[in-house]
DNA sequence: TTGAGCATGTAACACGTTACATGATTTC
DNA sequence: GAAATCATGTAACGTGTTACATGCTCAA
């Protein structure tokens, strides 16, 4: 139940948002670690809701909801946070291709390689330009500093992807 | 479709096993990058030979089926390879929660990246052990070379998650 | 006044998980 | 003969994706 606790740990950081606005912020930031759909996530507000760990907190123009934790939402979040253990992540399309390389030409399989490599470069470069155009200081978007933190997950993670593809590539008829 | 691919892949490398065969094959390597359960598996083998991708190439004893792959089945896997392109990963639960350390006590939120460094530095070990226990010169299971690379990734990724761990341990309360 | 963006929701389907269910063979 | 392991499958449920559907408000 991850989207449920990320969108309930969304709502205790930065209260006061309509489900839209939630998205957005969903996108820029959750969203790279646990991606959801706009289904996905107005579903999942109705449900938090529903179960009283969340309230609409004001209503505005359009159907505007804007929604805020209760307390039963607070524990809820602290609970999943400290007694709960996540489970690791083992789904990695690009990793699995990899098994697979044996049965292409080398040359193919290089290209492949090749192109996550550059994949991943992109990415670091993506997520160093993010880091450059937030504000820190003064976080107006409510997530730092642990956005900060994983942020530089996100840039070790690049990186690392980087380099692995660069070595696998001299692994290939070497 | 990557369990459907991944399965696929997995017969054309290590043809006339069983899904019992295959169920244990893939959790020893795909099964690191994309895990399935056991009713997933038998489903997805089913579907497989419907569409003409892989087919039984003989029983045995306990109603026991080994598969193999078909030309179809081939140029398929081939095509998955070289004309489509891998989704990024974006599932990463113990990545998502650290958005939320701010909601904790310091004291908290260092033991939550204490224990994702140990848990990363147990995974570094244990995929290390795999690779010294695998004879990559006469690979009995059919996926060396790459699933050499694959298995360098895996070190690669561990090790990261330690330094990062580490580093974000010496962020809070610096 | 028209288009971009705000705002919410539903329905159908695909994929994944858990639990159940069954039985044959081999090994001790 | 009991237990471990081999071996395959189904059913119910939960989660996730895609596509559709609708309408309001604000700025140019």
């Amino acid at each position: 139940m991850s989207l449920r606790h990320g969108l309930l740990g969304l709502i205790v950081e930065v209260p006061g948002r309509s489900g839209y606005d939630l998205l957005k912020i969903f996108e820029l930031s959750l969203g790279h670690v646990w991606s959801a759909t706009q289904s996905q996530l107005y579903g999942e507000l109705g449900k938090l809701a529903a179960d009283g760990l969340i309230e609409v907190t004001s209503e505005g123009p359009r159907g505007r909801k804007e929604y805020g934790a209760t307390p039963a939402g607070r524990d809820e979040l602290r609970h999943w946070l400290t007694e709960t253990t996540p489970k690791p992540a083992n789904r990695d399309e690009a990793i699995l291709r990899v098994f697979f390389l044996g049965t292409l030409e080398a040359d193919q399989a290089r290209d492949y390689l090749r192109e996550q490599g550059e994949k991943a470069a992109r990415g670091h470069i993506e997520l160093a330009e993010l880091d450059a155009s937030l504000d820190w200081e003064h976080d107006n978007d409510g997530l730092a500093p642990a956005g900060r933190i994983a942020l530089e997950y996100g840039k070790r993670y690049m990186a690392m992807r980087r380099e692995w593809a660069e070595w696998a590539l001299e692994q290939i008829e070497p």
